[in-house]
DNA sequence: ACCAGCCTTAATCAAACGTTTAATTAATGA
DNA sequence: TCATTAATTAAACGTTTGATTAAGGCTGGT
């Protein structure tokens, strides 16, 4: 017997993560349908055929992408959530921050193609179209589910609704951050930077926290005048 | 002299209108690039050709698509300003419901297509190309100066970056409740329905008005301290 | 040296794309 | 009635698309 070998990383990783990292700009920047596997290809320094080789068909260079990238986000959240609950219930700045963060800072991350997986990834949060949800089920409604969870024991006040709904605006606050379309400093004629994680991520945590407790007050109020 | 007539309009109007309103749809559930002229002349029961009889090129439809539900939105938006600060300073709950109801009615307006276009607006106002930046500068940097402009008179501890950033955030709340991608339904196992306006515009605004609060009391903190 | 396996290539396919054209029909004003 | 204009059509343009194929090069094991 020889001894245990591992080639086939080895070789396959340049083309493989080079298609994977032009796919995810590509896609990002023109959307599913404007994207072309050959332009990819090329920027990627690859023959085109080796898109299908790897990926099989555009379908399955797309969930790749996400997969890629979801992963990361992820488990630094699930991590997060590990850590935070294993001395008792945390606050709700902490919870939120945990959510948060990895989101904002991966989009941030210029040097390892952060804000192009940031624009990708607000693109199809809120699409409607078949493929996305498929994809935001698979590989972000198990972790949506536990943060909503986590959610309602900090703020016991929260009805399940209004911790669904918080959530999802929490996320839609983080994600218009990582966009960085250019508009917020267009509209403040260069005022808001966005690049200073720091500084975004304590904002959307505040923003947040704070819109997360009116909807519970307003969810306790409502309660006790019909109860 | 004959007496007034206008025949273009009426002859026009049905290809013209079949045209854009098919254009919505297929712009929002495909995207740009997705979206095929030849499907939207299909689906419009029109030739393909008098898409570009009345449109010119795919470009052009889209902007056309958007111009003309950006100013229904706007149009309602620049009113409820104006007779909100007709008779002084509004309150912040008053101004942001002046700001999002409207946003958010439209897409709710399942007669008219509003779902179609809300998907539509939701994708393109986290885009980063060219095109829809151009689009978002022309279409509604105007309104979310304006808007900009009275949050800060409405909350002066409200700084320049601040009132941006939550207008921003706001904004990006209200169209994830445009959306309706079914996601929130999903999560909370059907409890968020989302198609009762009412509630909906009131978790939207009393979501975001605590979340400006917050950010104008971190911005006062801040300049107190190295002040 | 040789074989077997991944990796890479150029060439090719049918289908769909946006756009243009020329010709036809329908409605209008004189 | 007749020329004029607008609306509509079918057909074709050249290009690009996603995908497939068959062939060749490279590498490591024997």
């Amino acid at each position: 017997m020889s001894q245990a070998r591992e080639p086939v990383q080895i070789r396959q990783t340049d083309s493989r993560t080079a298609i994977l990292e032009s796919a995810e700009r590509a896609f990002a920047d023109q959307g599913f349908g404007g994207a072309s596997i050959r332009a990819i290809a090329r920027e990627a320094g690859v023959n085109q055929a080796m898109v299908h080789y790897y990926y099989q068909n555009k379908d399955q260079l797309f969930r790749s992408v996400v997969a890629r990238r979801s992963g990361q986000v992820n488990d630094r959240r699930n991590d997060a959530l590990d850590a935070l609950f294993q001395d008792g219930v945390p606050g709700l700045e902490e919870l939120m921050e945990a959510l948060l963060r990895p989101t904002i800072e991966i989009g941030h991350d210029d040097a390892h193609g952060g804000p192009a997986y940031a624009r990708l990834i607000v693109a199809f949060n809120n699409a409607a179209d078949e493929r996305s949800q498929n994809v935001a089920k698979e590989y972000y409604d198990p972790i949506a589910r536990r943060s909503i969870d986590a959610m309602r024991r900090v703020v016991p006040a929260l009805g399940k609704a209004e911790a669904v709904r918080s959530y999802l605006f929490a996320i839609s606050l983080a994600l218009s951050l990582m966009a960085k379309t250019g508009r917020a400093a267009r509209l403040s004629d260069g005022l808001c930077d966005d690049s200073d994680t720091e500084e975004t991520v304590a904002n959307a945590v505040a923003f947040a926290c704070a819109g997360i407790r009116a909807l519970a007050n307003k969810n306790n109020i409502q309660n006790r005048q019909s109860g």
